[in-house]
DNA sequence: AATTGGCATAAAAAGCTTTTCATTACTATT
DNA sequence: AATAGTAATGAAAAGCTTTTTATGCCAATT
């Protein structure tokens, strides 16, 4: 069933029912009735691949993400944002998650080409640079979120976790905790892993804090190596940190686990510190103290950063947007 | 850049450059030679929609889901088992939400018949029955997710909600608890909403056991919402369930930090069940007792079911996936 | 030497729309 | 009454592939 069928069927040309149901121009009565009423019968939808092959625009976006479990990663709230803006706008989402591999985030940036999406979310975690070859003359908007790229211009909407982390660190010093233990990320993340970390580095040189290597830990977003790390940490009854900066939310909640485990309370015998404030945060036992990310606010700038790109009669645009934070004093963390 | 463009370049037709790409038939050292210079050097990739056009095939899976908040569905978990999946087979992914807007799953399963994707991914609400006209002659393969179909015949895989919960409201029923109060969902969720609902009171009629109206909440899988049923359940202190079944891990909780607020110790003072098995549950203060689901085989057969729906070739089609669970024996619930 | 067969390649059709350009029929104006 | 103008509609091109059919050439066979 094509537009043909359907113009044979209404006794008019191709053109007229193309008119009818683009409502380009005016059709007379009696053949837009025909048409409708043919319409309706056969249920027929035009073949979206022929319109956007002729007009070169598929009303697609290609939303790239890079977790190894969704729903332990807070870009899901992001998503959610993002679909929000762009359902609103009559664009559709293409979803792709690359898991960690640079070589598959090359495939999927060279499928979102080949299938003509009008615009890239990428989530990026920090494999920018191996495809700067690629990127450099690629001619897709592209809006890189949760990491600004050190080699491409390119326009990008992030959390502040560098000074996010640092303010964390700070606020654990200030309450008197020199010894702080630190879960972290791998590097190759470079926002959530190199920014946090050198984060919470800084924080300790500017307060004169030697940098202990005993107490770095890393860890891979999951609530089990939160707990894993924080094993490490507290291995040695007698050499032990008073607090815990754990770089994610979900981690802080498998560090506290293990903590009560070893017969520790949190805040009383340890404090521990999260980042995220994902929903549970608030809710957990205790509190999380934490870094509040505002990732709505990431995926909804995000999602209207790339449609101003792709608008061209747009002229003043934004291109980058460094969202708020803010540091949320729960239940988690106490004075030494 | 196009096909015609790259064929020039190497002085050779469309055809030859066609066959090089796809490696559909044989070709002369000499001229692959030049077309793979010429491909390499311009970058160049074929037009994924002048093929899907042409072969009426565009590897693309429509995903329906249906959520408030993305991260607060246990769905996420599913949609990574998902994508997994569908990469595995070159398959790329189309998602939509919709929000529980019937109207809105309507235009979107417009939009999929438009671009024409190969087989599509329901995460049901419960807005079937209102598609059924619709979907009665709908071309394109469909798996339910969820929720079976009692209007059409149409492909699940599900949770098998009714009786998990009524599962659930027996536990506690057996370990002593005759005063259960109800933490639903609105009854348009026919999975989540309607059936936990009919497990629970069937568990109560099997056990000549009233149903209190009065013991009846209902949540929208918030935090939150869990924490404000919870409120009304707890209004009376001398009128309270001895145990509270949350029909999500979340409103659960949200439930036992209301209880908390109040000064009622979980399980000591009351106990709560929750449903799902969420990766915190088992990490929270208490582990939750709970309905563990097996969110990563649901998506998994689910995207396996339709592909072999897709798979003319395939004559032996599972049609119907009812996925395992168990009960989670942990920490917030014990014996009256 | 002439015909056949096979191979590499080119040309053209098909897939379905939108849009421009051309045509027809009719109304209005001089 | 003839011409200009307008409104509705139809024909055809363009958008880019893949695939089938056709062509040309050379080697091999009779």
């Amino acid at each position: 069933m094509n537009i043909k069928d359907v113009a044979n069927c209404a006794g008019v040309s191709i053109s007229t029912v193309s008119r009818v149901i683009n409502n380009t121009a005016k059709v007379s009565e009696d053949a837009r009735k025909r048409v409708e009423a043919v319409l309706k019968e056969t249920g027929y939808r035009p073949n979206s691949l022929a319109r956007e092959l002729q007009q070169n625009k598929t009303y697609t976006i290609g939303v790239l993400i890079c977790v190894t479990e969704l729903s332990m990663s807070s870009l899901s709230q992001s998503i959610n944002a993002i679909t929000d803006v762009l359902k609103a706008n009559n664009y559709n989402i293409m979803l792709a998650n690359s898991r960690y591999h640079a070589d598959e985030e090359l495939s999927i940036f060279n499928t979102f080409k080949e299938k003509r999406v009008d615009g890239i979310l990428y989530f990026a975690a920090g494999f920018a640079k191996k495809h700067y070859a690629m990127l450099k003359n690629y001619k897709i908007p592209i809006v890189m979120i949760g990491q600004k790229s050190n080699y491409i211009d390119m326009p990008y909407v992030i959390h502040d976790d560098f000074y996010a982390a640092k303010t964390a660190t700070e606020y654990l010093i200030q309450m008197g905790h020199h010894d702080i233990g630190f879960i972290g990320l791998p590097d190759y993340d470079e926002a959530a892993g190199l920014e946090r970390k050198k984060g919470y580095k800084l924080a300790h040189e500017m307060n004169n804090l030697p940098i202990n290597p005993n107490r770095m830990t890393e860890g891979d977003f999951s609530i089990e190596s939160g707990y894993e790390a924080m094993k490490i940490l507290l291995k040695n009854p007698d050499d032990r940190p008073t607090a815990v900066f754990a770089t994610t939310d979900f981690m802080a909640i498998g560090a506290i686990s293990c903590a009560n485990e070893m017969g520790l309370k949190v805040p009383d015998d340890i404090s521990v510190m999260g980042f995220d404030d994902v929903h549970v945060a608030a809710f957990y036992q205790p509190p999380l103290t934490t870094i509040h990310t505002d990732t709505h606010a990431v995926g909804t700038k995000a999602a209207e950063l790339l449609l101003s790109l792709m608008d061209k009669d747009n002229p003043n645009k934004i291109t980058k947007y460094v969202a708020s934070y803010s540091l949320m004093e729960r239940g988690s963390v106490r004075p030494l």
